[in-house]
DNA sequence: TCTAATACCTTGTATCGCAAAGTACCAAAA
DNA sequence: TTTTGGTACTTTGCGATACAAGGTATTAGA
């Protein structure tokens, strides 16, 4: 169990994962590996074998559908786009997300 | 596996609670007890199967110290205050938490 | 036809948070 | 003095997440 800088981020980005591809997914429609390289450039790094199942579990939360489609360079690719559920969801977690800030906030103060 | 507002909440706090505990400590030595009662109270809902653990690991990464004191009602309490590592962890904890903020906003903008 | 690049998927492991149950101390009532 | 209720600390078993590592499959180009 170390205890460097980075595992203190990872720890924190636990949970938040779920939000992310789902904010993501908001935005515009997406395959897992640009859903990654979008992640990494905001800092949010992810791997593959966290991602894959992590969209697994939402599509079959009904949250996401994805269709299939040609790539110019490579193998099909998997775009998911969000559900009219997964819309919904997003929006619950866009409060959770203010009030967990303002939980910590909270517990700054005082 | 629940979908529930308050399962995605819980989901959110994960990884947090270490940093919640602390901040809280960070501003006042506190019992577990207490510890569960501020974080009620800012909205980061704890119990104590979860508390107690994470109190023993952080002072087993030598974060935390503790004393014990006599209560005038009810059993000694065991008072947990911060270490100088536990501060260096914490400074580094509050940076990671903004970066975790601003990396959400990017996903968000755009 | 082999290789490199891209993309998707699975398995095993560690850890976290929770529910539930257990232990211990103290004071006041019976 | 024994019992009861409240406070506080601790442990165990379980479910879920994230990661590391390895695997499969498609395509383009040498």
């Amino acid at each position: 169990m170390e205890n460097t800088i980075e595992n203190i981020r990872a720890q924190m980005r636990k949970g938040l994962l779920d939000y992310c591809i789902l904010s993501i997914l908001g935005k515009h429609e997406a395959y897992a590996s640009s859903l990654i390289e979008e992640l990494k450039a905001a800092g949010m790094i992810v791997v593959e074998g966290t991602l894959y199942p992590l969209l697994i579990r939402q599509k079959n939360q009904g949250l996401l559908d994805y269709r299939w489609e040609e790539s110019t360079q490579g193998p099909p690719r998997k775009y998911y786009v969000l559900s009219d559920k997964g819309r919904e969801q997003l929006a619950q977690m866009d409060a959770a997300w203010q009030e967990i800030i303002e939980s910590v906030n909270t517990l700054k103060r005082v």
